[in-house]
DNA sequence: ATGTAAATGCATAAATCTTGTATATTTTCA
DNA sequence: TGAAAATATACAAGATTTATGCATTTACAT
């Protein structure tokens, strides 16, 4: 039933302009799908939908980025977590560990996030170096992956 | 029976996200075996499999301190599907396009596939070639693509 | 063939996930 | 800024999924 009824939620939103949740729920009735605004809520969490505001002062909810499926940034995010095994750091350097071969996509990933405390990224095959500004931004970013691989 | 079955089940938790039991079964059934989910959940136990949360959303049960190599399979699954965006062959050469810099992590996922009829691939920033053994083995391959995608 | 232990199915208990209701919190806009 | 609208969340109920006790079947050594 949820898989089913967030399909049809982006379906919607791809399709017209949503502007609240209550909109939303009637839609999907139309479409069947009988829901309250708590679940509605819950799915927009769970799509990472925001609530834009159109050039004409209206609101809309998207997708990140694209009215397309999963946007740019939520697939990173996505390959940032599949990718990545384990994480540390000491001083200012953040160590990541991935599954073979992918610590380029992930440090691809974390470079196209244009986080500003990050001075530059290396990868090998599967350890990527990530240097921070400090030892204070390292651990904040280990505290950003937690939440991520959360 | 038991030891057929369960290696039936370690084969296609690493190739698919199985996200039920009762999806196991189903699974299963094509391949010619049949249980039930109590049966299941036994088998479930004596692998030491667990259900995870993935990046996505959904659910799927993977090895946990098993060789770990086996459920690497659909992470990379997950990974490619997240950074292709397109695909193509000309002669014998399978040419993808990827988000910005993700080309390695699809070719290298592709890679680990262990698929017999690519020769090779190579990866640039967002694009990649797989030179396959033949044009047959090319087109077969972009079917299995949007097999994959889909 | 027969006894024994492992494997399995059925029924159901236990655990987990999802959803709705009520309510708190945040956002919008006059 | 304050009231109204919109969204998020705590909690409990409901639904789905998983685990398990018990009876039966199967496999196998004798």
């Amino acid at each position: 039933m949820k898989k089913e009824r967030q399909a049809a939620i982006l379906k919607i939103i791809a399709t017209i302009d949503v502007e609240t949740q209550n909109q939303l729920i009637a839609e999907l009735t139309k479409l069947g799908y009988y829901s309250t605004q708590a679940t509605i809520s819950r799915d927009v969490k769970d799509l990472h939908l925001v609530k834009e505001l159109t050039a004409l002062g209206s609101y809309r909810y998207v997708t990140r980025g694209k009215p397309d499926i999963l946007n740019h940034a939520a697939r990173l995010r996505t390959i940032f977590r599949e990718s990545v095994t384990s994480y540390a750091f000491a001083q200012n350097i953040v160590v990541i560990k991935t599954l073979p071969g992918l610590a380029p996509a992930a440090c691809s990933a974390i470079d196209t996030m244009g986080i500003k405390s990050i001075v530059g990224t290396i990868a090998g095959d599967d350890t990527g170096f990530l240097a921070m500004h400090d030892m204070d931004a390292a651990e904040r970013f280990c505290s950003e992956i937690e939440e991520m691989l959360r």
